[in-house]
DNA sequence: CTGTGTGCAAACACTTTGCAGGTGT
DNA sequence: ACACCTGCAAAGTGTTTGCACACAG
């Protein structure tokens, strides 16, 4: 049941009515969500403010991370049980489907790329654009 | 010289000093840019606006790409020879360095991923961000 | 001359900040 | 009780649109 409650603790934060139903939002679609997708799917009870704060709270601790949406916006995802606050590995591919619009992490690793001497990668994002499974 | 000029009319778009000057930046600079970074680039002359329209148009007529700049941001860089309006390829990596902020075209090709059955990419898009060759 | 590009102003959308009051622990 | 969240209002930033005029071809 109420497993947001007790991810909230897990991660050292206050449970208040509006992290729970942000969390539920992440926890009941297994895609990436969007500020404005949070709007719809949150009961419209919570302010605009608060969710863009949840959202930066919940960046910080670690609970979610950043998915590049391809078009200059933002989406977030759950991270999986590995990351931690200090150490986040999310080296998975991203889809965005063109057709029904929603991004998913997929469970493929980004293959190693080999980098002209000299660069130091730290963060690695690939998003793959184009037609999911359920469209297809 | 003013090979700008040329370009704009290989693209089939008309020669203004406004897209003159836009191009030329591209062209001077070897990094991808922002609208916000153009504005800068480019004499204060041309409206905001006309950067903004400017770009579109260089977009739709496939005379420069987008770069994700991994913060939610989207930056532009000059497509390669091989770009035309139809069909475009620019699979390669895009490197960001998070000390001076530059975001390079890499001439590395992103290694083929294997997707999940179902799943028709169409547009790739791979960033790297860390220290760069200079900056390190 | 004709159609397209440009500038200006305004509208619009998105995100952040400050503060007063409410809530979780 | 105290610190931290939240809502509201407002400011800040980035982007788009409408319209009249200017300019390239």
């Amino acid at each position: 049941m109420n497993s947001s409650f007790r991810i909230l603790k897990d991660f050292k934060l206050r449970s208040t009515p509006g992290r729970a139903a942000i969390l539920d939002a992440f926890l009941t679609h297994n895609y990436a969500l969007s500020h404005g997708d949070l709007e719809k799917e949150v009961p419209a009870t919570f302010d605009r403010v608060t969710v863009y704060r949840t959202l930066k709270t919940f960046l910080d601790k670690g609970l979610i991370h950043k998915v590049l949406d391809g078009e200059g916006g933002m989406k977030y995802a759950l991270c999986n049980e590995a990351c931690t606050t200090a150490n986040h590995h999310h080296d998975h591919v991203h889809f965005k489907c063109t057709k029904c619009g929603q991004t998913n992490c997929l469970q493929v690793e980004i293959p190693e790329i080999k980098l002209p001497k000299g660069y130091q990668p730290r963060e690695i994002n690939l998003l793959i654009q184009g037609v999911c499974g359920t469209c297809g």
